[in-house]
DNA sequence: CGAGTTTGACCTGCGC
DNA sequence: GCGCAGGTCAAACTCG
């Protein structure tokens, strides 16, 4: 999906998108001057956790969570150059509820016409705490 | 044939 | 110093 940045502020029902400070891997070098990784998180109410927002993901890992009896997936986008992650985790309580956590932004367009994304994008709202 | 998924093992950081 | 937890990688397999 693109930047929640016109788009997600769009929604209607969006509350404040979050942007973490983010470091990257622990353990190398020091922070450098570069801008951290933005890091945001939205909750959407579908059936379904393979949520296709138009970008291609590469399943990397799979790993159970505490707080959730359901495990966490781990995407990373295959686009060459585009080391976007992705976090997708479901709500033990629902079912039907999925945290999907962005990592980084997307330097590439979409590859996959929007069809029912707008439906989704609408569904989807900023996850304040995390 | 290629891309993507799977699962277990491995690595690092942190707490005690 | 050891053990635990979370995160990542990599080989093999499956599907289109």
């Amino acid at each position: 999906m693109l930047v929640p940045t016109s788009q997600a502020q769009h929604v209607s029902n969006s509350g404040s998108f979050v942007v973490s400070g983010n470091e990257e891997k622990p353990g190398k070098k020091k922070g450098e001057k570069k801008i951290r990784k933005p890091r945001f998180a939205f909750q959407t109410r579908t059936q379904v956790d393979i949520l296709d927002d138009g970008y291609r993901w590469r399943k990397y890992g799979q790993k159970a969570v505490k707080n959730n009896k359901f495990p966490r997936s781990y995407y990373r986008c295959t686009h060459l150059g585009c080391n976007v992650k992705k976090q997708v985790q479901r709500q033990s309580k629902d079912e039907g509820v999925v945290i999907t956590t962005y990592e980084g932004v997307h330097n590439h367009p979409i590859q996959k016409p929007m069809d029912n994304f707008e439906q989704i994008l609408s569904q989807m709202h900023m996850y304040p705490p995390i």
